[in-house]
Parts: C-alpha cells; sequence; structure tokens
DNA sequence: CTTATATTTCGTCACTCATCGAAACGAGGT
DNA sequence: ACCTCGTTTCGATGAGTGACGAAATATAAG
C-alpha cells in the first residue's frame, strides 16, 4: 500500500506528468527538463527526486550532467503495469504534444547553456 | 489531462483506495463505509464525493440510505484500465484485507444504526 | 585558482487537502 | 407534527505540497 501510495501521488501531478512522458522519447539532464517545462531549476529538480523515490525513474552521472532516465525495465508491479499505459494517454493533450514537439527539434545545447 | 489528473488524484488517497476496494466486493452506504473507516461520516463523504467527481462511483438513493456502486463499466479509458488494476492490487494489504473481512461477516444493521 | 554552468538543498510563501464537529437537510417511523 | 437516523454542507484547523529565489555543492573550462 505504502509503495502503490508513493507511486500514484507521483503520477498525479500535471508537470511529473510531463517529464515522464518527455523521458519516454529520450533520457534527458535537468537543465533541458527545466526550459521545456518553463519551471524553476529548484522546482523541476524536487519532481525528479519525487518520481526517483517512487522508483519511476533513475538518475546516471555524466560529467557535469544529471541524466534522468525512464524506469521502464522496473520489476515493481505498479510501474510494469502505468508506464506503458502513460505512454499510450495524453498524447494528443496540447501541452504534451508540445514538449515532446520541442524535445525533437532542439538539443541540448540550445535549451541549456542560457 | 485535466480528467486523468482528476482520476489520479482521486486514486492517490489511502482511505479513498480502501473504498474502492470495499466497493468493489459490494454496492455500500455511507454509514457501512465510515465505521469501516473509522472516520468522521462528513470525511467519508468527502472522500465519495470526491470519487464521484471523478466517475469511479455512483450513488443510488434508497430511501433513508444513499448507496454507492463502483463504477466497473465506465466507458472511459483511464477508468477501464486503472479499475482492474485496482482490483487485482493490495489484496494481501492488513487493512485492505481487515476491511474487507468485516464487509463479510457484518450486515447493515450491525454496522450502522448506532 | 577562478569562473561558469548544472544541480541540489534550504527557507519561505501560498495554496490545497484530509480531518473534525456542528449545523442543516431528507426521508421514515411514531 | 415530532423524532430519529442517514447524509451533506459549512467553517475551522493542521498537515502536506508546489512554487520560488538564494545559497551551497559539483564539475568542467579558462
Amino acid at each position: 500500500m505504502e509503495s502503490y501510495l508513493k507511486i500514484s501521488k507521483a503520477l498525479a501531478d500535471k508537470n511529473r506528468i510531463r517529464i515522464i512522458k518527455m523521458l519516454g522519447e529520450k533520457p534527458l539532464c535537468v537543465c533541458e527538463i527545466t526550459t521545456i517545462l518553463g519551471l524553476a531549476a529548484s522546482t523541476t529538480s524536487n519532481h525528479l527526486s519525487i518520481l526517483k523515490d517512487a522508483r519511476l525513474i533513475f538518475e546516471q552521472k555524466d560529467g557535469k550532467w544529471v541524466n534522468y532516465y525512464l524506469n521502464s525495465s522496473s520489476q515493481d508491479t505498479y510501474i510494469r503495469s502505468l508506464l506503458p499505459l502513460i505512454k499510450s494517454w495524453m498524447n494528443d493533450d496540447p501541452l504534451v504534444a508540445q514538449d515532446l514537439q520541442r524535445l525533437e527539434k532542439t538539443d541540448r545545447s540550445k535549451l541549456c547553456k542560457g
């Protein structure tokens, strides 16, 4: 129950869903996510820690950057069921579509370093 | 997105999950749910209105009582996917198991009216 | 070593939310 | 009509949360 609650609370937020949808496309660093969400870096970092705490995502350091990955191969029952559903949901949501489009059309060098 | 958020927020609460699990067994009135959850009647009523607002449950008046039903035949994408999952989850959770056991062993006349 | 960029931690604020008790409402039974 | 029981509505309250900016940390580059 505790595990379920942690995961479901993590997934019950608009900006965290946007992050999940973006990470479904490719791994991203904090500054890329921050720019696309249009939030303060500290706010993004907080959202990422909530998702990481629920084991929906994991991080991997790469020099100056911290890359975040969707935990698609998790063995957890809840995550194994929910991530594919979210992958199939909300793809025609205007905000999500715009996020993914911006991801496609821009690379890290333009999203960050400014 | 709005619909998803309403449903996922409704499902991200321990007591509302307990209600969903109980209604998975049979329809129940507010006072039955209140007694088993051990909450104030007004709190239970509030939880039920959140679940009803998300269309996860619906109500049907029966004289003095208001019976609540799980909306198992909903056509909504999110609900159609999530309700069966929740039905299969947390069945060995101590609290959920205790709730269901109390439901089995007791009837409305003993749970309410006092 | 200093600077610049990326990220996290911390303190704070506004807002939401779970909970309660009291009051109001509704429908039967006396 | 009155009383009782079930339910909802209405404040009030305390806990939790999403947001920010500033400060602290980390790593790379000059």
